[in-house]
RNA sequence: GGACGGGUGGGUGAGUGGCUAAAACCAGCAGACUGUAAAUCUGCCGCCCCUUGCGGGCUACGGAGGUUCGAAUCCUCCCCCGUCCA
């Protein structure tokens, strides 16, 4: 790994990381150890660090390492640290309370989910992977104290989130301060020359740097992407808000979540979610200002490009072709989850399957007569029966195309039958009685 | 350790004894219109039950008790947060 390598001119790599950044610090000693790299033919050493505070990872989380990709296409090394202890301290950035922390158990579990994830954009082969629990773990109280002589409060206290809630007379803990300080640390056991991160991290990854210096390295270089803003058009794309796309979604899940974004996000996404060079991405924008092209088939273009990334451009096409078929022509969908039901003594079953070989059967109590529709769809799709009764009622439920608009109507779970189910916009089923 | 202020539904935030499942706004959901875009309009927006009705029941204003015919509102204790002082 270490064997000396050919690299392309400094100024070339350069302009390539410069697309879809936010802020390169600074820039020239980027420049500079891309120029000394290129010299000595000795990679840099890039990396990111996330928190596994999420069993999945959605396209907001690819922004940052599409970037780290890109520094791997030019051959320097990309280190994916996965912060498996610093999740359970968790980061304060852009929080306006403490965070719950994780236990160990629901940090490894993510973790575990994390790579195989990670690896849909890097190369697998060519990625450094580490656990800064591997360091973090074993610190003795001697260095976390020295680690904190290095830093001091008041520059602590600078950042946005902690001079809010200072503002805001909300309690900040002690253990957030450790944040930024313990990652820091991982910069200096990694011996990074650049690290990677959202704007919002901006603040830790200033540390980072600083610590670095403190303890007698270079300081690396810092690179920030942009926020990707959520489906929502307002917020940063984030889980908990909801207003995200997995990155493991199925493919139509996917390509209904993007055609759902407003036009004017589609080129915020267009600019971090493909590698479409910045003149291409100008002409398109052009196209549709123009009236030339259809906003409609840019997004369309755009969500095939990014479902190809993750599913390959045959289910990318199969998604777009479904997606016309189901809200262009309004037909059913040609493939919906489908849900066997059976009738046992006082019992529905339903199975389904959740992934190629794994079903999930589930059992409803119910008595011998027919079963009301919003009891069966609260069960079947984890609603309460008052949410769907509410849904029946505003004419958002059909039954083989025909709308059911009777909230007490019932199913006579006896009847072998195949029923085509919408609810919502979004969700159909197939119920199959046997 | 002392003094004071505060904890309301997913969020912000009204409400100081019954008219309050709790104003208003935001978010969310459904429908209309569309391109499952935006904007707009209409409705819904704790949970459960039924004969779906301006129907019935249950739960809810940090926690536990208490006063009262009746409490988010009053009292007691506890927990949590903040401010100032030390």
């Amino acid at each position: 790994m270490n064997s000396k390598r050919e690299f392309a001119p400094a100024d070339e790599q350069l302009a390539y990381l410069r697309k879809g950044v936010a802020e390169i610090i600074p820039e020239p000693e980027l420049k500079a150890k891309l120029e000394q790299s290129a010299k000595t033919g000795k990679p840099l050493r890039a990396y990111l660090g996330v928190d596994p505070t999420a069993p999945d990872l959605h396209l907001g989380h690819t922004v940052v390492l599409r970037k780290l990709k890109h520094f791997q296409d030019l051959g320097h090394t990309a280190v994916f640290l996965i912060g498996d202890f610093s999740a359970m301290i968790g980061d304060p950035t852009g929080v306006s309370e403490t965070r719950p922390p994780l236990t160990r158990e629901q940090v490894d579990a993510n973790a575990k989910t994390y790579l195989a994830q990670v690896y849909k954009i890097l190369d697998r082969e060519k990625t450094e992977v580490r656990y800064n629990s591997e360091w973090l773990g074993k610190m003795s109280a001697e260095e976390i104290v020295r680690l904190c002589s290095h830093y001091r409060l008041a520059r602590m206290l600078e950042r946005e989130d902690f001079r809010s809630r200072l503002d805001k007379n909300l309690p900040i803990s002690v253990h957030e301060l450790l944040y930024p300080l313990l990652t820091a640390y991982d910069a200096v056991m990694l011996q990074s020359d650049v690290e990677l991160g959202a704007t919002e991290q901006k603040f830790n990854l200033l540390v980072h740097r600083e610590i670095q210096r403190e303890y007698g390295l270079a300081g690396q270089a810092i690179l920030t992407m942009p926020i990707l803003v959520g489906l929502d058009g307002q917020r940063k794309m984030s889980k908990s808000l909801g207003n995200y796309v997995g990155i493991t979604e199925p493919p139509q899940e996917m390509f209904g979540k993007l055609m759902s974004i407003s036009d004017e996000l589609m080129w915020s996404y267009y600019e971090l979610l493909t590698d479409f060079a910045e003149r291409v991405i100008i002409r398109l924008k052009e196209e549709v200002r123009q009236g030339v092209l259809h906003p409609m088939d840019a997004k369309m273009q755009l969500a095939h490009y990014i479902i190809a990334n993750f599913h390959g451009e045959d289910a990318a096409s199969a998604a777009r072709d479904e997606f016309q078929r189901v809200f262009r022509e309004r037909q059913a969908p040609q493939e919906m989850r489908e849900i066997r039901l059976t009738r046992g003594p006082n019992v529905l079953i339903s199975s389904s399957r959740t992934s190629p070989n794994l079903w999930e059967t589930k059992t409803m109590a119910c008595g011998p007569n027919p079963v009301k529709w919003s009891s069966i769809l609260a069960w079947l799709e984890k609603m309460s029966v008052s949410e769907v009764e509410r849904i029946i009622k505003q004419r958002g439920f059909e039954v083989n195309g025909q709308a059911v608009t009777d909230p007490a109507a019932r199913l006579d779970p006896e009847r072998h039958a195949t029923y085509e189910l919408r609810l919502g916009k979004r969700k159909f089923l197939r119920l199959v009685i046997e």
